[in-house]
DNA sequence: CTTAAAACAGGTATTTATACTTGATTTTAG
DNA sequence: CTAAAATCAAGTATAAATACCTGTTTTAAG
């Protein structure tokens, strides 16, 4: 069999410079594309002559001022205009949320940064002969939503847009007041949201909203 | 000159396996010791026959329930138990209080994880010839470390054991009332403590303290 | 085009966090 | 070993966040 094409989504260099090493370590696989930022993929790839057979994506990659583009973005892109090529989501963290969501928007794999490198390759391999690649951690987080769906529970509620801008503000250390005068609505529609975001988040406070933020890349640290 | 010999204290063994890969494509240098935790590093070298030259830690290392043991103190533990080893601190974040802080502590250079390889080599190849590696960056952070302490403006108050417990069971969740229960003191000692914190951070609310906590790994996401 | 559901906006009462002080105890430096 | 400084503890008054509820607008499905 020929070489599997292989393309890099990254915006830590060292690590993506890492992977690369170690994937080119074995003969049947070839790094064709690299990326440090999601944004810029879709326009690239339309300029290439050959493309990835596999894309290792990023779940975190950086947002540019004006769109969010991370791995959740690109994968709904990569699947609408280059639906053969197969996508393997890599990330910081186990989000069950985000798993789940993934592999329904057209991911063909999930893993943690913290595996092993030969199940990364293990990953590669299965994805692009069998065209998916499932763990078993991966399994259990589509089965919890599955189950949370069935029961109702509705325990991970996807956040509407409004919800997802006071909770940006309320990251930025800005009262419930001061964002109700920027985003021109009372301050009890910005606690009624909060209200609403504490409870799709299972938080008891803003700590837990916070940390929601920082786990699912809703807002960058630093 | 014969071969570097280097030390990897990495959690995430992905990372950790493509720093080797890019290390070890080159002849001069030879990774010769591994670890996925800070903890047992010490005792581990104490039995090693052959000591590494360098050692590079990452800075957000997993905590165990008892211990403490990010890579500031295993740069600590190394410099007294093991002097002649250099330390290279890598980093997800910039951050300027811990950058200043390592290098008191005996650390020898200091990377982000997104820098270059090459950059990576240059400052092993620097810290073994030259002793020390300082780029732009942490040169800075230093700068701005002893300019405060000259203006007296203590941007980067270290915080104490009583406020870093109080900061960790804010970011559980906790309200002031049941950090009181839990640490036995009243509520009115809870929130004197997180004043303090808010501002030693510069924080304006919990919110700051967070986020503060998560780019400080006092706590870990996840 | 109509209708149900979701999202948005706003309100009241209560709980919790923040600002600002003060005194006791423990550390640190000379 | 003492003096100064840092830390811990606690108090009052005020500002902000949270719980719970209601009506209006926008979206989506039939």
């Amino acid at each position: 069999m020929a070489q599997i094409k292989i393309g890099l989504v990254e915006d830590q260099l060292l690590f993506r410079e890492g992977i690369k090493a170690i994937l080119e370590a074995h003969p049947d696989m070839e790094v064709i594309f690299e990326s440090g930022d999601g944004y810029s993929v879709i326009n690239s790839l339309q300029k290439c002559t050959t493309r990835p057979d596999v894309m290792l994506v990023d779940l975190s990659l950086p947002a540019d001022g004006t769109k969010e583009y991370n791995g959740l973005n690109l994968t709904l892109g990569l699947q609408e205009h280059f639906p053969s090529i197969k996508v393997l989501i890599l990330s910081m963290h186990a989000d069950e949320y985000f798993i789940a969501q993934l592999i329904e928007e057209g991911a063909q794999g999930y893993l943690v940064k913290d595996s092993d490198p030969q199940e990364v390759i293990d990953a590669i391999w299965k994805i692009h002969t069998k065209g998916s690649y499932i763990n078993e951690r991966t399994l259990k987080a589509i089965q919890n939503k599955l189950g949370n769906k069935i029961k109702g529970k509705k325990l991970n509620e996807t956040l509407t847009k409004r919800e997802i801008e006071v909770l940006k503000l309320t990251c930025q250390q800005l009262t419930a007041e001061e964002i109700a005068e920027r985003l021109f609505i009372s301050v009890k529609t910005v606690n009624g949201h909060r209200n609403n975001l504490l409870q799709k988040t299972n938080s008891r406070n803003v700590t837990g909203l916070v940390l929601y933020a920082v786990k699912h890349n809703i807002v960058d640290i630093l």
